[in-house]
DNA sequence: GATTTTTGGCTTTTT
DNA sequence: GCCAAAAATC
């Protein structure tokens, strides 16, 4: 007899339907390894979610055994919510995540094998910074000299590559890097330390987990049965050992991604993982989608136009069954003054003609040059909000509350102690904070032994010593709380007295700023009331970016192109398309410009309807005014693509200028 | 020890 | 041109 189900069975046509052959064909595949190049737009993420789908449907899978890992929060979201709707229940067991949330996950229980408790702490960006510049400071080694930014990208990027501390050093050929891999030793030693992993280290370990400790290793490969990786093409090394050694006995691989696509490299991604899976799975089946679902044809000739350059790429061509559709608008600005205005224009007159504001993205290569446009807009009365300003998590009142509940959760936590022992005022300046460091240091004491033990320290003043007791009863009182009601209820604990919040307000500069403050504290506690343990609540904490927030219909959004990855909108507009800026002044000097170029793609590939492409002749750079050729991506786009706005063709060819002029005088006549 | 002023560094891009 | 950290001053 079969056993009784509350659900109707799943028909695994309903994960077919509607798909073009190789969609389908992608859907349908069997076990081993599978390979989906997926060009711009040709649904991917459809094929995906339907194939998890189709494996739940069809009982190859169990979908408690399957993982998927996406790139970003929101990514696994959605995904997590599309099988939702399509799976009912049984979606509830399914692993959706990204790297780094899927790394924690299964970091966690078996943290004691390399070295770190079960409570290891997962450190900000600035956080590691501030480390990276004591140890810097021990180490007699200047920081003007050595940037504190660059030591963690070199750190960072040896990480992603799986090159440890004394492999760096015996690589390191300059005074820099040497200084780098001095630092890079140091930083290792300290974060294990003080029981605290960045966010590099959670794929470190992992893959040490992997690697090294066979019974993990064993679990892993038998806990999931599939596993499925979106954007593979910006997996760095790391990443790629991980993804190897969990399916090592299976082989039930399901990569999915874009070479066109691939633009973190500065992250460590390596584009050869994609290029190369075929040699790893020589037996891989590779399925290529051509088909664009998402641009008109005007849009994919000219992205196809810019990427066709590139020449290490797998040869492939996208091609729409739409129209043709408008030309694409050129705009050459005399400055960014100028471009922001314009482009206020045109959206203004896109909405009175029915566009929806939240329709329009404006693209732009870094986040600085989205600031004049977004004032002008602003100015206009034209609804926008850009992607990433301070993440939520980044912001002041909320990183201090959070280090609350750090030290509750684990009282040695010296940068989080650092954080808060001072917010809000109890007389512990920075020279008492110091003299605890040294006492802790000499004895050899954990953080909260030597808090404890504050008595013993010389010339602590009595006001110091008395409001370090104050807050350690405080976190006492966190922790007491937070075991009882939640890290909601910690949080309260520390607001409870008023102080906090009275500081806050009285620093702020005006009404506003109060406002946004105080709106933060409450959306913090909504977040924090969600979850159970302060633990659950501080891995969210370290891992959410404020690319995860919602779109809004009724506004324009602006953001850099790398954030725009995975999205697609109605209109799009490119601007500050320069020699310098976008291609980038560094990777000008750096050499290839294959990454850049991809990036050009990934811009122009986001665009449904409405294509914009802007250059501004001079712009401020750091202040002052810069002049810029307009980009040679431009000059790629064939011309009779193009509709021209103001500009002559040939930048500084006066006999090209005149030429244009009289057809549009012409014209105008 | 706290508050204000000054400097300097920085901008690629982010989980 | 902006922000964060160091220095100068209260």
């Amino acid at each position: 007899m079969p056993p009784p189900s509350d659900h109707r069975p799943l028909d695994p046509s309903r994960f077919t339907a509607g798909l073009n052959p190789a969609q389908r064909q992608a859907v349908e595949h069997g076990d081993g390894p599978l390979l989906v190049v997926a060009g711009a737009g040709s649904g991917k993420t459809r094929v995906l979610t339907n194939r998890i789908g189709y494996l739940v449907a069809t009982g190859r899978a169990d979908p408690s055994r399957v993982l998927a890992i996406t790139f970003t929060n929101k990514a696994a979201r959605e995904m997590q919510e599309r099988l939702r709707t399509a799976l009912g229940s049984l979606a509830g067991d399914l692993w959706v995540s990204t790297f780094h949330s899927a790394c924690v996950r299964m970091l966690r229980p078996y943290a004691d094998r390399v070295g770190l408790t079960r409570a290891f702490a997962i450190l900000s960006e600035d956080d590691c910074k501030r480390l990276l510049r004591d140890i810097a400071d021990d180490l007699d080694i200047d920081v003007t000299q050595v940037p504190v930014g660059g030591a963690k990208a070199a750190i960072s990027a040896a990480k992603n590559r799986l090159v440890d501390p004394r492999r760096f050093r015996l690589e390191a050929a300059t005074a820099r890097a040497d200084a780098h891999a001095r630092l890079y030793a140091e930083y290792v030693a300290r974060l294990r330390r003080a029981d605290a992993v960045d966010f590099d280290d959670l794929l470190v370990h992992v893959v040490t987990l992997l690697t090294e400790h066979d019974d993990v290793a064993e679990h892993f490969r038998s806990r999931f049965s599939h596993v499925l990786v979106d954007e593979y093409q910006d997996t760095n090394r790391a990443q790629c050992v991980i993804v190897d050694q969990l399916v090592a006995g299976h082989r039930n691989l399901c990569c999915v991604g874009d070479g066109d696509q691939s633009i973190y490299g500065f992250r460590a991604a390596d584009v050869g993982n994609i290029l190369g899976f075929q040699r790893t799975y020589p037996d891989a089946v590779t399925v290529t989608l051509e088909q664009n679902y998402r641009s008109t044809g005007t849009i994919l000739e000219a992205a196809n136009a810019v990427i066709a350059r590139n020449e290490e790429r797998a040869a492939k061509t996208l091609w729409t069954a739409a129209g043709g559709g408008a030309p694409i608008a050129l705009r050459a600005a005399d400055d960014d003054a100028d471009e922001a205005s314009w482009l206020a224009d045109e959206v203004a007159s896109l909405v009175a003609r029915g566009t929806r504001p939240g329709d329009v993205a404006v693209l732009c290569r870094a986040k600085a040059l989205a600031r004049p446009i977004e004032a002008e807009l602003v100015a206009r009365g034209i609804a926008c909000r850009t992607v990433g300003g301070t993440p939520f998590f980044e912001r002041r009142e909320v990183k201090d509350l959070v280090s609350y509940l750090r030290l509750a959760l684990n009282p040695d936590d010296e940068l989080a102690f650092r954080r808060c022992v001072n917010t809000p005022r109890r007389s512990v300046g920075d020279a008492s904070v110091k003299k605890i460091r040294a006492f802790a240091r000499a004895y050899d004491l954990p953080l909260s032994e030597a808090l404890a033990r504050r008595d013993e320290v010389e010339d602590l003043p009595q006001l110091a010593s008395a409001g370090l007791g104050a807050f350690v009863e405080l976190v006492r009182r966190v922790a007491e709380a937070s075991e009882r009601g939640g890290p909601a209820a910690g949080l309260d604990e520390v607001l409870a007295d008023g102080c906090y919040v009275q500081q806050l307000l009285a620093q702020a500069a005006d009404d506003e700023e109060r406002q946004y403050r105080l709106e933060s504290l409450d959306q913090l506690r909504a977040v924090a009331s969600g979850h159970a343990t302060i633990e659950s609540f501080l891995d969210l904490a370290s891992l959410a970016t404020d690319a995860d927030e919602e779109g809004d219909p009724g506004r324009v959004v602006l953001m850099t192109v790398h954030a725009a990855k995975g999205l697609e909108f109605p209109v799009v507009f490119v601007v500050g398309l320069e020699e310098g800026i976008f291609p980038d002044r560094r990777c000008l000097e750096a050499g290839p410009l294959e990454e850049e170029r991809r990036l050009a793609y990934v811009a122009i590939t986001r665009a449904q309807h409405r294509l914009y492409l802007s250059h501004a002749r001079r712009r401020r750079v750091l202040g002052q005014p810069v002049e810029h050729e307009r980009s040679r991506f431009l000059d790629d786009v064939p011309v009779d693509l193009l509709d021209v706005l103001d500009e002559p063709l040939a930048p500084g060819d006066p006999a090209g200028a005149a030429h244009l002029a009289a057809i549009r005088a012409s014209l105008r006549g």
